[in-house]
DNA sequence: ATCTGCCTCATTTTT
DNA sequence: TGAGGCAGAT
């Protein structure tokens, strides 16, 4: 059958078997696309499924379009029929059709993540609650987790002492209570009420099992409680199930993923088979060496191994910086000197890091080298301000009980609504239970200015007009004449600065967007365009055929390869993280991390560092990665050297270790443990001053050489910190100054001992 | 009501 | 370094 063609034996096994739940665990680059693309074909070709009962969960909506195509590609127009999607779109899906019986209706708006503080902010607010030791974040952050293990506000008691869990067995149940009386969801309820649903309506959920007869999930490994109960309730009838994944490239435990999911797989699916596909057809043999060596580092993993007949290839390099500019040099050159030597173009590189922080000395230095280049995410499109602005009204357009939109819309561009007004009506909301926009009938009875009243008057007119202009006009052109009516490209002219300009052409990039939208959909609708929206992931806006390196963290790197990839930051703090190395789990994860960068290349890997950093304003002392002493030797040129034995925790941390040394032993197995200690000091601060030119020709770094210090000026000191100049005796740069600090209280020092800020 | 500047504080990865 | 919050000026 020519449909098998192609594949090797394992991966036909797994593409034939449909008798009952299988997992199959892919390695990296061992064509698990290819099966699953493959898998549904053969399913629809041979008649087992019909094309419209076949669901398939991918983990970007980016994948999903391949998968949808390469199978259309296959089985021909009808292939488009399949359910192809990410968790939550499909999950957003669903809830349009039966929210209601939630209490919700189906034109509910996607709250993100700031919406989210800022709700917990308003409530902190409403109950007169002032919590001294944990951030509005922090709260958020448990209650997601708490949402991801499907826990809901009734199932959870919190420990006694434990100050985030107090506040929030206090919070959540208004949280959630406020949601719903916005009509707003966030990204966890969009997984969550559908099991809700499922759980009280049995019909429903059968509606739904009949509807996806075949369901099949990928990166499986990254799923969550809440993701697996909603796969197994859809498949318990039917049973028939297949998740892929591999559960060392399980990379977001932080935000909930469970890897015991793919671990018990064949304990919670009876009968259940697993297949293993474990050549790698991407990498070179170096490559998946080194990559094999640093993840057997892990203790808890499925067993496995995965192997390349692919040429030996070169071997990894690590390019060494003496700080992240210099870093950053090293790769540009290296790239270069690549380019010339092997024929690549641009779009055939990427450059991996663990934070988005670390793109902007790379993008500097690369544009500086003309170097075309692309960041991939980052501070994104959606986040913006202006773009903010702009669709928070058309959120508040679709939801009306939306009431974080009416809290950035209601004075944005200034209207003369002002601070104390918006408290008025806040309190009065909230005693009366109703929403915000809703309050707004009602100001007459509230103790107001006559001109605030004017003012919520004209901005209320303004909302019924463009509300009712929405069912005369096509999407598209309401979009436009909503902006214009509010006047948002005078508001932003009013300073004309290169600022103002680059936030106007982000608006018509924003018009630009919905008319893309409008002319894909069949059916366009503001909400259909918001959710689009509110579910974009940083990878989907890739644009591969770019010719540009890609700059991207190296979670959005999963699933992609490249001919030649850098990974950066290979230093202790960054990659691991923070203080990753403290906890046996996080520091699995980071490593795991690691390795899906490693084999994300195909011929040749470089990995770079730097020993000083400057973080938070301050150069630091960085240590070199541990993982650096998980490669083997043999298979890296230019490792740098940790001295062993008895590194203390004071000379890690505070000295140069890039001695080079010679009786090295490369695994870190035999390094008798990292032990805490060795990497337990954060980067010292250390002074800079004459090494590397950190910073371009403008002006080398202000020192107290620069400047004469005089009474008023604020200056820094190393230990008291910032202070004001009081007081002055003598001339020059070294007068004897008196200074009142922030939080040392007044001193008498010498000017070359503090820094003019 | 609005704007400006100063102060404080900090985990990171994303749907 | 840079975002966000707040006090004080306009």
């Amino acid at each position: 059958m020519t449909l098998l063609e192609g594949l090797n034996q394992a991966q036909r096994d797994a593409v034939v078997y449909n008798d009952g739940p299988l997992l199959i665990f892919a390695g990296a680059g061992s064509g698990k696309t290819r099966v699953l693309t493959y898998k549904i074909a053969y399913l629809v070709e041979n008649k087992l499924f019909k094309a419209h009962n076949i669901l398939a969960v991918t983990f970007t909506n980016k994948s999903a379009k391949e998968l949808k195509n390469r199978v259309e590609d296959f089985v021909g127009p009808h292939g488009k029929y399949i359910n192809v999607g990410t968790f939550h779109s499909i999950c957003a899906r669903i809830l349009r059709e039966d929210i209601k019986v939630l209490g919700y209706t189906s034109n509910f708006t996607i709250y993100d993540t700031k919406d989210q503080v800022s709700t917990i902010k308003q409530i902190l607010k409403n109950e007169h609650i002032n919590p001294e030791k944990v951030t509005p974040k922090a709260i958020l952050n448990k209650i997601s987790k708490l949402k991801s293990d499907n826990v809901m506000p009734e199932g959870f008691v919190a420990r006694k002492f434990v100050p985030v869990e107090e506040l929030v067995e206090k919070i959540y149940p208004i949280y959630q209570r406020t949601l719903k009386k916005c009509n707003a969801l966030d990204f966890d309820d969009l997984l969550i009420l559908p099991v809700k649903i499922f759980k009280g309506h049995p019909e429903i959920l059968t509606k739904y099992q009949e509807r996806y007869k075949y369901i099949l999930v990928d990166e499986y490994q990254d799923t969550n409680k809440t993701q697996f109960m909603l796969i197994s309730m859809l498949s318990r009838k039917y049973n028939n199930i297949c998740v892929v994944g591999d559960d060392d490239q399980s990379i977001y435990s932080w935000r909930g993923a469970d890897v015991q999911n793919i671990l018990d797989f064949e304990q919670t699916f009876k009968n259940s088979k697993i297949f293993k596909l474990e050549q790698n057809y991407r990498s070179t043999k170096k490559i998946i060496s080194a990559a094999s060596a640093v993840v057997e580092n892990n203790n808890i993993r499925a067993d496995k191994k995965i192997f390349s007949e692919n040429e030996d290839g070169e071997n990894i390099e690590y390019l060494d910086g003496m700080n992240e500019y210099d870093e950053a040099t090293k790769i540009g050159f290296a790239i270069e000197r690549e380019i010339r030597s092997k024929k690549l173009n641009f779009k055939d590189i990427a450059i991996l890091y663990r934070t988005n922080a670390q793109s902007r000395v790379l993008e500097t230095i690369l544009n500086r080298q003309k170097i075309p280049n692309a960041i991939v995410g980052g501070v994104r499109f959606y986040e913006r301000k202006e773009v903010k602005d702009i669709v928070a009204y058309y959120k508040f357009f679709a939801n009306i009980k939306d009431d974080e939109s009416v809290r950035r819309i209601i004075n944005t561009p200034p209207r003369g609504i002002g601070k104390r007004t918006i408290e008025i009506i806040e309190e009065f909301a909230h005693k009366n239970n109703l929403n915000l926009f809703e309050s707004l009938n009602d100001i007459n009875i509230l103790d107001l200015t006559p001109r605030a009243k004017t003012a919520l008057g004209k901005f209320y007119k303004f909302i019924a007009d463009y509300q009712k202009l929405l069912d005369s006009v096509s999407l598209e052109e309401w979009a436009r004449m909503m902006i214009d009516g509010l006047g948002y490209f005078n508001y932003l002219k009013s300073n004309d600065t290169e600022e103002a300009k680059q936030r106007s052409a982000n608006i018509n990039e924003l018009l630009n967007a919905i008319s893309d939208y409008c002319s894909v959909s069949e059916e366009p609708t503001l909400q259909g365009y918001l959710e689009e929206v509110a579910l974009v992931s940083d990878i989907d806006g890739w644009q591969d055929q770019k010719n540009a390196i890609s700059l991207m963290t190296l979670h959005s790197a999963k699933g992609l390869e490249f001919p030649l990839v850098f990974i950066t930051g290979l230093n202790q703090g960054l990659l691991p993280l923070g203080n990753a190395f403290d906890n046996e789990n996080q520091l699995n994860e980071e490593r795991r991390l690691f390795y899906v960068g490693i084999t994300r290349a195909e011929k040749k890997l470089y990995i770079t560092g730097a020993r000083s950093r400057n973080f938070r304003g301050q150069d630091s002392i960085s240590a070199p990665s541990m993982f650096l002493q998980e490669i083997p030797e043999e298979l890296i040129f230019n490792l740098p050297q940790l001295r062993r034995k008895t590194v203390t925790s004071s000379d890690y941390s505070q000295q140069s270790n890039y001695s080079p040394q010679s009786s090295f032993t490369p695994k870190a197995s035999n390094f008798g443990g990292y032990t805490k200690n060795s990497y337990d000091s954060k980067p010292q601060p250390i002074q800079q001053q004459n090494s590397f030119k950190r910073r371009e020709p403008v002006a080398s770094a202000p020192t107290s050489s620069s400047g004469i210090p005089e009474i008023g000026m604020r200056v820094n000191h190393k230990i008291f910190g910032t202070g004001i100049i009081t007081g002055k005796i003598g001339f020059g740069h070294n007068p004897k100054l008196t200074i009142r600090f922030n939080s040392h209280g007044v001193k008498t020092i010498f000017g070359k001992y503090v820094t003019i800020l």
